[in-house]
DNA sequence: GTATTCCTTAGAGTTAACTCTAGGTCAAGC
DNA sequence: GCTTGACCTAGAGTTAACTCTAAGGAATAC
């Protein structure tokens, strides 16, 4: 089976070195193996785990609250329900965030035409007339 | 003309007075006045600015690049170029991260149905042969 | 056999963005 | 005239998530 250095990982998963140690410090990869001189070795398994890592911090997730969900994944099958219910959390979250991100994006474009219309204008005076403008 | 007090905006935009005062120490507030004794006096045209800021930094955008921006505002026409290259930017920024969601979405959606069939298997075990799912 | 290069740990330092405290001013209500 | 409450400042404290340093171990290169 193949194995990987943490360095390797840290590449493959677009993290620091220092960065992976610190989340196995903060508990986030208790299946990771050593080897018997101590050093960290990745499967193949564990790079899959630290991808869904790497996609619950995207939600916004901080790292405790995703060390609560690893904690869940080593007790089996009787956390099965908590962890439905913060993946269905997560798809709140989620969409929340698209939402925002939506309004935010209208607002931008907004901008982006406020700005052409100004510059070939030479001037931002030519938006004067408009109430909350300004800038 | 209406003008409101600094704890009004701050209810208005579901901010904290701390965060307010914050932002203006890292110079995003130029343009607030003050009373004769010193406090701060917003004007509608400053809570449309602050509204502004608070776009700019749902993009991710950092508080001394939106000051960056605050600047060039204050310098007038000149400055016009750089604020629609900025909104431009911002405009790309907000689409990757868009498409990062998306990705996101997907593996939440994948997590909540695999959940869902362990859920009602009763163990994960039913997802045994897949290649890297783990949890 | 020694230099290099990887790995290890504990713990200190950094950064951004707040968040709060202490000490003070000022206007309104009683 | 004094209390209350909202405002002010400077500066200290907090938090999360890294990021790095120091000191050392083990394998490989020459």
């Amino acid at each position: 089976m193949k194995t990987y250095t943490i360095s390797e990982v840290a590449k493959e998963l677009d993290l620091t070195v220092y960065t992976l140690r610190y989340y196995d410090k903060e508990g986030l990869m208790p299946f990771v193996e050593r080897t018997p001189n101590g050093n960290r070795l990745f499967k193949e398994t564990d790079i899959g785990a630290l991808k869904v890592i790497e996609c619950l911090k995207s939600t916004g997730m901080p790292i405790k609250e995703i060390k609560t969900f690893i904690d869940w994944c080593s007790e089996g099958d009787s956390t099965l329900e908590q962890r439905y219910n913060m993946f269905i959390e997560r798809k709140a979250n989620v969409e929340a965030q698209m939402e925002e991100l939506k309004k935010t994006m209208e607002i931008i474009q907004h901008k982006c035409s406020y700005y052409k219309t100004a510059m070939d204008a030479g001037t931002e005076d030519i938006h004067k007339e408009e109430k909350l403008a300004k800038m």
